[in-house]
DNA sequence: AGTATACGCAACCCGGAGGTTGCGGATTGG
DNA sequence: CCAATCCGCAACCTCCGGGTTGCGTATACT
């Protein structure tokens, strides 16, 4: 899984990573220990989902002394929003050129 | 995950259901057997995937005669990116707002 | 009627993802 | 200096998702 949007799809398609972004998307930075805080898993299965998250572009981190600090990098979003927006728009624009162009009807 | 927009981006995790999401795009209906022409995979594997495709709400199925055919339903994509556009959009107002109220600095 | 095609169902295998526990090593604070 | 945090690394466990094979069945073709 070397596809970067991949990545992401794979890291969104976790409920627990999911609700690590959210917390990131309101919060501006946080520790592994806090988001474990509130949730029902351990604090490293939550450095795990970071880390995937990382691996994915969605989060960085850097170090501020003897804690880590993880901040969203929402920039990978769009390129997976844009995959989604391409099947789609191929979808209606084909759906569209039917619907002008009825040769194989079948009422 | 009976939550639906987990189960589109579950679903989206997978590549060879993102080539299925791509073919049917591109041509109105399929079938199982044809998809898992143009995939590494057994027809079975192929089916199991549209399965899980539609209990995300992006494929229909309709019988016709001796085969299935799978038809593309984009309309779950939309509630997946208008989660995606969430989390972003609560991002860079919070961080619009940060930048503009530069009370809590730390230089 | 008989053969070929397309499907569904079920059993089974296997690797990896999500999770936990148990450490040891920095960093901060009294 | 000593204790309390906070972290990273590693071993381990368990379960389920992706995949296959095998078979039974319905529909189409000649």
């Amino acid at each position: 899984m070397t596809d970067p949007t991949g990545l992401v799809f794979d890291a969104l398609a976790d409920p627990n990573r999911r609700y690590v972004l959210e917390a990131l998307a309101s919060r501006e930075t946080a520790t592994a220990t806090e988001l474990a805080a509130e949730l029902p898993v351990t604090r490293q299965a939550v450095a795990k989902h970071l880390a995937a998250l990382n691996q994915a572009g969605l989060v960085e981190s850097r170090r501020e002394g003897r804690e880590t600090l993880y901040q969203l990098t929402p920039a990978p979003l769009g390129a997976a929003m844009d995959w989604m927006a391409g099947v789609g728009a191929e979808w209606d624009t084909r759906l569209a050129a039917l619907r002008k162009h009825p040769r194989n009807r079948r009422p």
